[in-house]
RNA sequence: GCACCCGUAGCUCAGCUGGAUAGAGCGCUGCCCUCCGAAGGCAGAGGCCAUAGGUUCGAAUCCUAUCGGGUGCGCCA
């Protein structure tokens, strides 16, 4: 149920009885007409902007249209009173009724309710932290990869068939620097002494790859050269570091669905494939780029190379797809990529990257409308740096000196439940700060607090309901505090599609603290109203009327914790 | 130089893809516990939505320019 949309519904019927009736002329769109909660509670419970919108293509005035629309809509059961305000909006008090029924729909719902068929069960692919299989998943990884698969939650909550998939870079150089550092370790685990140069990977999570390696192979690669043993080592060593992310993955709770591995487009013809599906519609060319204007490389040098004409949708320049020496560029290979998700016959495409990619986001979006005849849309959702500090202080990372923060050492230090809420409490393409220790706070102002302490607070109540045997019963709502919780709840719904329309899974985050918000002041108004606590001492009846309403609360922080990867907290501790 | 992202209360940030008098937390001021969990709540002060134009019934939101911050810019992924 999403009272919203049903009203929505509602006044679209009366536009086209007003147009069956000759009030306004056929042919009109209604596709701009919204009905949305005013910013003003006073303004009533919802509001239409119909009148407004249809005024110019009906050539009428604003108010003729809201005086009429709201004769119409009057009489509805759902609507008490229907005013023309402002410019021409349309204001609708709501019958108490639809609040109640509202609170019904929760409850036999449970967490489905919210769900919505936006999606059509159209086939989206989220592709999300792809980090280069050469060592941990860093703080920078973690955001892209809450954010990712909080995203996929949501579509998916949202009625879209969404796939979790996770882009292996395994077919470049620096998985050669991988088998070469590994081989380093490999040759300590031996007892010789070895030093780690520019060009090679120091750190110490690479200590057990090598002695994996030879407990595997014995001394065989001793003092044999790299044509002997490098694509060995380079396979073993990929396997270990997938291994690996996969176990951070797992350890923030997320799962994809599809691993795909970059290497695995090589030597099969498929990048081939990808570019000549490219070159037959003429966008393939050999050619010199023009060097980028103001800072010019130093050792800038116009070379012939292979080009994709991604200016042609809409890229600054065109792109190389070959090196000069023939190879491909790293462009090559992500192309064949796509092309490979277009013709796995996905209705949609996101990229999630960081945002040190940005610049990568208009050639990757021309090689997807070209590939796709611009069929298949792609997203590219970019997530901005973390912050780390440590009780107020920053936090300063160096990769070199290896004292960089992993996403384990985040999850082992405040888990994943404040791992993931907290990342989602800023826009993806904003800036997060990222405390230590005040992530960990039990205070109002750490969101992720607030929202489970509303949890805990009603499973504390329902707990002891239980105890006593008090089940609910049909609910009352009286007071304003109680009326605006129902109003938050009717919202969920409508949020979800906002937020999975947008892409925007952060709105849910905000979305449950404004509730938590709406559900503290009731509880606090019990304080001064003792009518209004939920559990009423010594009266079962009037306890059972009272449980209904934070028994939906709960559902719906559930529900919406659930879409983040949280889980709901019983008590706080 | 060019492209992308950002500029909203003293600070950190929301703002429903154009709606009515711009919101929250922190901080500041003053209140509310003989306890349904005060780890909370209520009230107050605080704004030229970077600046200047434009689009229209209506702009923080869309367009253009300028200023300021971040990121990126062929043979690295």
């Amino acid at each position: 149920m999403n009272i919203f949309a049903d009203i929505r519904a509602r006044v679209i019927e009366a536009l086209e009885t007003m147009t069956e009736a000759g009030t306004l002329p056929h042919g009109l769109s209604f596709e701009a007409v919204t009905v949305e909660p005013p910013r003003d509670p006073a303004h009533g419970d919802m509001a239409t902007n119909a009148a407004m919108v249809l005024a110019k293509p009906a050539q009428k005035k604003p108010r003729d249209i809201a005086e009429a629309l709201a004769t119409e809509l009057a009489a509805d059961p759902r609507i008490d009173l229907a005013e023309v305000a402002g410019p021409g909006f349309l204001n609708l008090r709501l019958a108490p009724s639809v609040w109640r029924d509202v609170l019904g729909a929760v409850l036999s719902e449970g967490t489905a309710y919210g769900r919505s068929d936006l999606g059509q069960g159209r086939r989206v692919n989220v592709e999300y932290v792809s980090a280069n299989p050469t060592g941990p998943l860093h703080v920078g990884h973690t955001r892209g990869a809450v954010f990712g698969d909080a995203l996929a939650s949501l579509l998916d909550y949202a009625g879209h068939d969404v796939t979790r998939e996770y882009y292996i870079n395994d077919g470049g150089a620096q998985v050669d620097v991988l088998a070469r550092s590994v081989y380093l370790r490999y040759l300590e685990a031996h007892g010789q002494e070895v030093a780690f140069e520019d060009g090679t990977y120091p750190g110490d999570y690479l200590i057990g790859v090598g002695q994996a390696l030879k407990d595997k192979v014995g001394d065989s690669y001793l003092g044999q050269g790299e044509e002997v043993w490098l694509e060995d080592v380079r396979v073993f060593a990929t396997e270990a570091m997938l291994d690996l992310i996969r176990t951070d993955l797992k350890s923030l709770g997320v799962e994809m669905d599809v691993f795909y591995s970059e290497k695995s487009l090589y030597g099969t013809g498929r990048i081939e494939a990808a570019l000549e599906s490219l070159d037959a519609k003429g966008l393939i060319y050999e050619g010199v780029l023009e060097p980028p204007k103001g800072k010019v490389p130093e050792d800038w040098e116009p070379r012939e190379q292979t080009l994709f004409r991604s200016t042609q949708y809409g890229d600054d320049v065109d792109r190389p797809v070959k090196k000069s020496d023939g190879a491909w560029t790293y462009f090559a290979p992500d192309i064949a990529y796509h092309y490979d998700k277009v013709s796995r016959g996905f209705d949609e495409l996101i990229d999630i990257f960081g945002a040190d990619h940005g610049g990568y986001v208009k050639r990757m979006k021309a090689a997807v409308a070209a590939l796709s005849d611009g069929d298949v849309p792609l997203d590219v959702k970019l997530t901005q740096l973390v912050k780390l500090y440590k009780n107020g202080e920053p936090f300063k990372m160096s990769k070199r000196a290896g004292t960089f923060v992993t996403l384990s050492d985040v999850v082992e230090q405040v888990g994943p439940d404040v791992t993931r809420f907290h990342m989602l409490t800023r826009k993806n393409d904003a800036p997060l700060d990222f405390d230590f220790d005040k992530v960990t706070e039990q205070s109002k102002d750490n969101p992720v607090f607030y929202v489970q302490y509303a949890h805990a607070r009603i499973r504390s109540v329902l707990r002891r309901c239980e105890a006593e045997g008090i089940e609910e019963i049909g609910p009352n709502l009286s007071d304003p505090a109680e009326i605006a919780v129902a109003k938050s709840l009717a919202e969920w719904p409508r949020l979800v599609e906002i937020a999975a329309r947008n892409h925007e899974p952060h709105r849910v985050a905000f979305y449950l603290y404004d509730l938590a918000q709406a559900f503290h002041a009731l509880w606090n108004r019990g304080n001064d109203v003792p009518g209004l606590k939920f559990y009423q001492e010594g009266d079962p009846e009037a306890t059972a009327a009272k449980i209904a309403l934070p028994r939906a609360v709960a559902v719906v922080i559930s529900a919406g914790l659930g879409i983040l990867g949280v889980t709901p907290v019983e008590e706080m501790r």
